[in-house]
DNA sequence: TTTCAGTCAATATA
DNA sequence: TATATTGACTGAAA
């Protein structure tokens, strides 16, 4: 594993995952993980995605938070020692075994919302299927993914999401090979971005996805327009490292706190339209859907152009399947065999926190006026939220230009 | 309607 | 326990 993690983030490591982005963050801990191992860089992420560091920023401009969140922590750890030495103290040795909750002292009723399903659990050779018919046909189409679904006994939807999962976290594993590979290697293989992509996709996702960290696969070419595009954006970093914007937004920190306190973010409404400093595309960077990906973006790209329609299709899905030693059952095309762990499972609706841009920069609630203010509602909060996003990047270059990896 | 980015939250792993 | 992974979901854009 070579991407930086937390332990490049002093703050929140100390602090922890949780506890920050929780409660800095407005993030669950898995979500902090997930920024904090695939970072990408400032012009790619869209309004929403850059949020969490907008209000990292906005958080950590008062100095006194950082303490506030010391104690918090602390506390928690006190709180949390006092629980088990009382849980342990005074538990009945009977029943008390069940030693995994306290449920000691918690007095909450614990609703026990049975009503979740469980979550479904890919068996390996679930993935491995997967995994193949993605590098036949990263776009399948509906009707692949119904024969998937059948031949490996699973939802639709479970397919469909896996799929989507699949491309987007493998997008952003290249992404970031593609950082590293760039840094280091100006010269390099011959392969042309997009020769790679593909290729990429392809062949190095499975062990980018799941876990099987790949070390930064030479593959990666600096010429792709992905790591052009970085460079150019961003502050090239020399050594091609890949930071993250949590990285960069503790050096706004320091920036702030020793630079000035005069760059407050406050969010006027001044217009910054639709441009980022210097010119740089600000609109959130989408990459352009199926066939039109341009730039060799994202890797997968290439498999995009693949006629929907596919003959192979079918063929696809079958040959899924043909790979697995291990599953042998579903032979007779008919057999399905259980072994799929996996169960389906409804989703608990998650519950939506707030949107934070509200409360974080306290829109006037009269903005219920929804539908037809809405618009221009929603122009404003980008507007604003990109004269902070602006001004954040300007202190924050000021001083380290070659951190400030945006 | 489909894809994507971003996220949640359950679960796995260190 | 803290962190990492990953299936599912939401909302926006095309």
């Amino acid at each position: 594993m070579v991407r930086w993690r937390n332990a490049r983030v002093p703050l929140i490591k100390t602090v922890g995952q949780r506890l920050f982005g929780e409660t800095i963050l407005g993030l669950t801990q898995g979500s902090v993980s997930d920024l904090l191992a695939r970072p990408k860089p400032w012009h790619k992420l869209s309004l929403k995605g850059r949020e969490p560091f907008v209000r990292m920023q906005l958080w950590l401009n008062d100095p006194n938070n950082v303490e506030k969140l010391m104690d918090m922590k602390r506390m928690e750890k006190k709180a949390y020692m006092k629980r088990r030495h009382s849980s342990v103290s005074d538990s009945q040795p009977s029943e008390s075994s069940s030693v995994g909750i306290d449920y000691s002292q918690g007095a909450s009723p614990q609703p026990q919302h049975q009503l979740k399903k469980p979550r479904v659990v890919l068996a390996p050779e679930e993935k491995e299927a997967l995994k193949r018919a993605y590098q036949q046909k990263p776009y399948p189409s509906p009707k692949t993914i119904e024969e998937l679904a059948t031949q490996l006994n699973l939802k639709t939807s479970t397919v469909i999401n896996w799929f989507h999962n699949y491309r987007s976290r493998i997008r952003r594993e290249l992404f970031i090979e593609e950082i590293q590979a760039g840094g280091q290697s100006q010269g390099g293989t011959s392969d042309s971005p997009s020769t790679r992509s593909s290729r990429a996709v392809h062949s190095s996702e499975g062990d980018s996805c799941d876990g099987v960290d790949t070390d930064g696969p030479p593959e990666a070419k600096p010429g792709s327009l992905e790591a052009d595009d970085y460079s150019n954006t961003t502050t090239k970093s020399q050594g091609g490292r890949a930071a993250s914007a949590f990285e960069a937004g503790e050096e706004a920190l320091r920036d702030a706190r020793s630079s000035e306190k005069t760059e407050t973010f406050q969010l006027e409404t001044e217009s910054l339209e639709d441009t980022d400093d210097e010119g740089r595309p600000k609109a959130p960077h989408r990459c352009s859907p199926a066939g039109s990906q341009h730039s060799g973006e994202t890797p997968e790209t290439t498999p995009n152009s693949a006629p929907e329609e596919d003959v192979s299709t079918s063929a696809a899905s079958a040959s899924v399947l043909t790979g697995e030693g291990s599953r042998k059952p579903k032979e007779d095309g008919v057999e399905k065999i259980p072994i799929v762990p996996s169960t389906s499972s409804t989703p608990a609706a998650s519950t939506q926190k707030a949107n934070s841009l509200e409360s974080l920069f306290g829109f006037p609630e009269a903005a219920c006026t929804r539908n037809t203010r809405d618009n221009t509602l929603r122009k404003k909060k980008a507007a604003n939220l990109n004269s902070i996003i602006h001004r954040l990047e300007k202190a924050a270059s000021r001083e380290e230009p070659v951190e400030w990896e945006f």
